[in-house]
DNA sequence: ATTACTGCAAAAGATTTGCACTAGG
DNA sequence: CCTAGTGCAAATCTTTTGCAGTAAT
């Protein structure tokens, strides 16, 4: 589905704002906090507002469109243009968080939806620690300093 | 190993509050927020402050004695003591919490470990959706009102 | 034309911090 | 004893809200 009928179908109108927001949350995989998204796109939208990427990001999660990730490090939520199924990684030492594809996450949300009467709307799959990038490079900890 | 130990074992002092977060954590099954920990506690130790609350679980959550689940429903952050491997369920309309163990999270942690170089020391799995309880008995939505 | 959306500023919350006092090791 | 921890109040920071102007259908 095109961003355009996407935003239709949950009775959003697609307003440059919106489609911007929803497309760079796609396109790129750093899944970024509200504040990141409204920095990254002022270039282009001198004028977005921060309420209107959290307005946004609210109807696009409630739709599930994309997910939210919860407050990774520090207090901020991170989101996730990545509805498919997979893990996220998120380093404690540079803040990153990066993706591992898995079949076995299906699995889970076929686990949920049989052994539960639970009907899901999104899933949230972060495993939390340090990546190999930082264990190798990095002694020392840049985000916690 | 037992709750002073676990104390001990990250360098922090068993104090009575920091004893009682942590006992009532791995004792209750509803995955509060620290405000909840707090007014929860407050019979026993009346003078018990919320920051004392926040600095015990951030001190919990960085040795892996406790789990933060994200903000889940609000904008609070909620906790578990829990740390076995499971699934959160979080029902966004009656706001509780509820596990559903699987023997696939375990997996999934395998996995995470031995495809990446990703040292893993939490993880967080919470699926969000309507439990079967709110299917069956309220059409209409409490939390979201 | 009507109704929803934007963006600004202010409000509302959640979490953190500074500091004097107390207590654990 | 001496340092770390507590609790209060104030500060900080993220997210939400009110409202007047603007644009989409």
């Amino acid at each position: 589905m095109n961003p355009v009928d996407t935003l239709h179908a949950v009775g959003l109108k697609a307003t440059p704002q919106r489609l911007a927001v929803y497309e760079f949350l796609r396109e790129t995989d750093t899944h970024p906090t509200a504040e990141e998204i409204c920095q990254a796109l002022r270039s282009r939208y001198p004028t977005l507002s921060l309420s209107t990427v959290y307005n946004t990001l609210d109807a696009l999660v409630a739709c599930g469109a994309v997910n939210a990730l919860g407050a990774v490090c520090g207090g901020r939520m991170h989101f996730d243009g990545n509805t498919a199924p997979h893990i996220n990684l998120a380093c404690s030492s540079c803040g990153r968080i990066s993706d591992l594809p898995s079949e076995l996450v299906e699995k889970l949300g076929e686990i949920v939806t049989r052994e539960s009467g639970f009907s899901v709307t999104s899933s949230r799959i972060v495993f939390q620690g340090v990546c190999s990038d930082c264990r190798d490079n990095q002694p020392v900890v840049p985000t916690a300093s």
